[in-house]
DNA sequence: GATAACCATGCAAAATAGTTGCATGATCGA
DNA sequence: TCGATCATGCAACTATTTTGCATGGTTATC
């Protein structure tokens, strides 16, 4: 029970403009700005200043958010206690992640959380990673599935969130059902040194997951393509366009001239996806019990991939 | 900025009934009703529940009530932090305290407030010890001067208060000026043990300081009669119908027939007076401020009171 | 055992925020 | 200089909250 307008606050600490907070909170700018301008007038503290076209924090209103990071974490907490304590029942819940995690982990979520709880009215919301963290923080919604990014501002010790790995996901190799290699189960990265590589765009999210991988077996690999969806890489290959690289979540479908290959030896590719929670939330029933579903649904996916792709899993 | 619903709450924790809760926050039954339904509909919870003809928390609502003491602190922490840093300003301030403190500390205190800082709406609410809690609780009240009772059932180590002594009030005798020891400055309580005293009524908050002065020197004091405002007390002894007690702080105006008189001996009767704010808030600038004013001004009370009494103080 | 007092709650009406959509003013980049 | 972006003010609207009274259930009193 944290005053709205001190979470509309928190929010506008991460976006900086009113126009994003209100987009991110679902209230329209005026009324942003009328609500930290009332928190303003309550509290007795002046927390922003005309900055240029927009506003920015001032040093008390930076004071505020940051101190009100173990505010938030122990109203969690102690929202997790009674839950837990009383036996009661979570009337909403919203839930994130990013494309793959939203169909491939959240989706089954949802329907297993309808059927064991059926008086829970769950939301899922399909959102980047970074928009994930401002939708926790702006309370949107209580648990997000995300690609762990070192580059991402978010470290594992925020003290605005907590994060536990639900797995590692490895990145295949997909290549043309007509590629000598097609008939292997597993290959090295080195064999495809000189294949021509479709990857997504430098600076994405992938693309540093991309080149860690070949500079660790110490080839440069040639980019002929870039793609953003998943399935435009598929299609890519598909057509001969040349090999890519797919996690092991993301379906392949029933794309017919695309094989899916273990990578072997040195420098495997992962990416590790975690749940993320508001800090001191991890406890309440309703968040075990979807972790606990999440790394099954996880768990069973990443096996039945493995047989369906014809290839014998190490992990 | 911890939502009004939990206040209203907590509130409820100690009143026990709808009505009461709704006399001490200033909304209607039916809007407190309203409140702690919503509270139980957003939170997931139930709260409440019927109990003969009024309604009780259940566990789960003591659980929250009891689990969000350090949470209305730790935001009182924060906010007194933030004005701290940001030497901001505040906007209104509620203080509250019995009769003679209100008369004798608050008045001055508030204006000495409007004068200092004349951008501060200062309220004063003048309330029992135990009300003055309640409005404490209720964020009616930011500070509250009361006399420090043993039998209170707030403690020192309360979590949801932070107590500091103003000062020790010693308690005087008023005899009649045409007493025989009318023109000592000091008397003992056994010099009086044979007088007929004044008092209040058996239980009320001055009768156990009477009662525990007089079993420390062993005597039993005959009680003729009975005054609950020291006006009256006053009044009685200007009448010749025995002595009594009268608090230091608790001004003798121009009663020419009385005279104050120093106890000396064993058993002095002391009212311990104490300054409470709700747990946290005491590192705010304007408290802190606050609670100078109050301690230079009964010093300043306490030793103009014992010239105009021709008292040598010995403290 | 009947009556009165008390307590919480429901309902319709009223008050009061809060929100929207647009217009305005100000600022920055091209 | 022009266009884009951003915050804010204002009037109208919407939703929520609050009020005042009436009701039903419970306890104490006579």
């Amino acid at each position: 029970m944290i005053d709205a307008r001190l979470i509309t606050l928190r929010v506008f600490a991460r976006c900086g403009t009113i126009g994003a907070t209100a987009e991110l909170t679902g209230y329209s700018p005026s009324a942003v700005s009328a609500q930290l301008r009332e928190l303003q007038r309550v509290l007795g503290m002046q927390l922003l200043t005309k900055d240029g076209r927009g506003v920015r924090l001032t040093a008390t209103g930076r004071f505020l958010v940051a101190g009100s990071d173990p505010l938030i974490a122990q109203w969690e907490s102690l929202r997790a206690a009674a839950m837990e304590a009383g036996e009661q029942v979570q009337a909403h819940f919203g839930i994130g992640g990013f494309s793959t995690a939203a169909a491939q982990l959240l989706a089954p979520l949802a329907a297993t959380l309808r059927s064991t709880r059926p008086l829970l009215e769950v939301q899922v919301l399909e959102a980047d990673p970074a928009r994930c963290y401002d939708l926790l923080i702006a309370e949107r919604i209580d648990l997000a599935v995300i690609v762990a990014m070192q580059s991402d501002a978010y470290g594992e010790d925020d003290p605005r969130f907590e994060q536990t790995v639900l797995l590692d996901d490895p990145l295949d190799v997909i290549i043309p059902a007509n590629h000598p290699l097609a008939s292997r189960t597993s290959v090295t990265l080195e064999e495809l040194a000189s294949e021509p590589w479709i990857t997504e765009s430098a600076g994405s999210t992938y693309h540093s997951l991309f080149t860690a991988a070949f500079t660790a077996v110490g080839v440069t690999p040639r980019i002929a393509h870039e793609a953003v969806e998943w399935e435009t890489h598929i299609a890519f290959v598909g057509a001969g366009l040349g090999v890519g690289l797919l996690p092991r979540l993301a379906p392949l479908h029933d794309a017919e001239n695309v094989v899916r290959l273990r990578i072997t030896g040195k420098g495997k590719p992962v990416r590790r996806i975690v749940a993320a929670v508001r800090r001191g939330s991890i406890a309440s029933p309703l968040i075990q019990e979807s972790l606990g579903i999440l790394q099954a649904n996880a768990d069973r996916i990443l096996t039945a991939r493995l047989e369906t792709a014809r290839l014998e899993g190490d992990q």
